[in-house]
DNA sequence: CATGAATGAGGCTTCATTCAT
DNA sequence: TATGAATGAAGCCTCATTCAT
């Protein structure tokens, strides 16, 4: 469809930083045992390096998380910039919920162990990172409550409580996303996507049917 | 508005049961600390209890939550239940969801550590405990899907995909009742249902200002 | 072939002392799960008595232990007593072994699960009973090295150590009776009996075979 | 009298491995204290090693008793096997006897604790080894009977029962042994053997005397 | 006498973290 | 940098013992 947003991050053609390797090892683990229940062996053993090893990048299995917590923000971020900045003004509103919804599935396939368990244990791994998915997830509502408002005031969806109607489909969609990732929803991805913005559509009195 | 379901279980008002004393005392600590930060000392500290006593009734950790968990779904049930065999056959569906959601809250704020402790950790207690829990949310959109489905069937509602309508709508629902509980929403709890139920049925095709 | 000693001390004809049935049971448990395994719980159970009931007999699992100790070498103090009183003066030496060691037999039949036990774990109990077993088996040692002197004395047995001789015998004899009372002997008790007298007879120099 | 056999096992005479230091440790304290009323915390102590040390090369405590029984066994049987490879053919059977007992007591004198600790508490360590501890009896009392049938059927020694032969003498032997250990026997070593062979020299219709 | 709920000291075991190589 | 043997603090759990009924 169009050119993708490019990761020119991991510069180095090659091979992965350790911290990187570490993380990913880490994350595996995590789900597969869960994060309280995963010992630093664990990690070292999946990532094969030496105990000692972990130490030198990272201080503790927190911090772990919290550096895939930052990547999952930016990743999420840079998909939602994309679209954004690719948006055509004119388009109908459906179809840029459609495509956001596309990207954002991409995104996440692209992401999925980090994102299966931020989902699942994000909340439990402690205060710290508690809080900053808590902020992250109201910045998320934020967001979509801003570009709600304006869409209400432009007379191009219903009127509704802004707050609200973000609470309800950021939450939605979360779960939908989530339970796509866990593999607990059958259908095709492209079908679930389509129903799912139509579910909203309607919640916001776009004639999705239009389009169809 | 209505005489709600009564517990007639815990029979003598008075004394609680020393598993109950426990649970409650271990719930405090769980939201406090987080369930992984919490020791066998700290709840029977909270609970004014010899560490022995703790193991009379629990084998561990978990076991409490497996009956907290229990108890919640009870909770939940007797209300859902007691909903359905109350709503009046010919009563607006819209007024059927606002009755439904109030009485939700209710129970919801009955249990309200139960709650927040199981929306924020329950995942991440360990795999049995994540199982029921994944089980119960799946439960749930089964029961939403199927009255959707028949609804639609009934041409009571806009024809969506009931699967993802449901989806959406427990987790839009979920969320909200969530943050409500944790205190992230200002609004007054009866405009929040109202708000709430209102965008559901838009999104349902149900003509929600004419009730108002 | 004679009246055997008689038990005249659990006089009142019914019942044991509460104090004999927890002993019992005690020595039950000890024997399937070994004295060290085993819980206080657990000979409560088996006895079917409440846990404070114990402690009003016993200040704990040890001194089960010692009574039972002394319940043993009253009996076989008994019994080796029956037969020096009723020996007869005149009698082949190797006679008197036999019947000696058919009474033992009987007897060790009679308290086979107290006989399994001491020798299996007396030892171990702690170092109270250890010096108490010691000092029995060192106690019997002198008996039979008593009698062994004089019989060499009187030249009616071959002239050997004394003290070894009887350390020889006393041992294997103990051996032969644990293992036949563990089952892992499979011959009939008396060709066991029979066997073994014949291999310290010739040790001696007995003609054993002149009775046989 | 003859070269010993040779332990070219451990082979730089230096450094024990540390699993050896910790089991001669918890040998050490088994023995003053008794196996069941030794703690980790104990062996550790003796061992100059930190608690998680102990972890590293074992599992708990019987898991050191294991060790330390394959290790008694591997030495006996050593012994043993140098005794049946360097006998003389044609020797005197006595003769034969008293240099096995002689190795055996250098054998048992060079693990002693091993040696005590396993014949006071080795039945009560537990299920597992108490199994061990009975089969390798038996081991030897058949390896004994064997050789007896083979001597009775030579007309070597007198026709007895082998395995009562077999079972007094291995019983009496491990008793002589035992109390030699512990130091219950105040006579000198070379007495004790010589006496003990002439004993059973005399079960077996052997002219011990010829050669004193 | 008999009971069994409650207790807490005691010992086991894990595992994050260090540090000498 | 990388390693992994060694450590000991921390928390779990059991079970002997008490005591109010």
């Amino acid at each position: 469809m169009h050119e993708t947003p490019v990761n020119n991050e991991s510069n180095s053609s090659k091979s992965l930083d350790k911290a990187d390797v570490l993380m990913n090892a880490a994350l595996e683990v995590f789900l597969e045992k869960g994060f309280h229940q995963t010992r630093i062996e664990d990690i070292i053993a999946k990532a094969k390096v030496g105990k000692g090893t972990f130490y030198l990048y990272y201080k503790n299995k927190e911090e772990v998380v919290d550096r895939c917590l930052e990547n999952f923000r930016r990743e999420i971020g840079k998909t939602l910039t994309w679209v954004h900045e690719n948006v055509n003004e004119d388009a109908d509103l459906t179809d840029v919920f459609l495509s956001e919804a596309k990207m954002l599935a991409e995104t996440l396939e692209n992401n999925q162990i980090a994102g299966k368990f931020l989902f699942r244990e994000g909340r439990a791994v402690g205060p710290s990172i508690d809080k900053k998915m808590s902020d992250y997830y109201l910045e998320l509502v934020d967001m979509s409550e801003n570009t709600l408002a304006l869409a209400m005031a432009a007379g191009l969806v219903k009127k509704l409580h802004p707050r609200v109607s973000s609470m309800c489909i950021i939450g939605g969609v979360v779960q939908i996303f989530y339970h796509w990732l866990e593999g607990d929803i059958s259908s095709d991805v492209d079908d679930l996507l389509r129903e799912t913005v139509r579910f909203y559509s309607s919640s916001l009195g776009l004639e999705f049917e239009r389009g169809a």
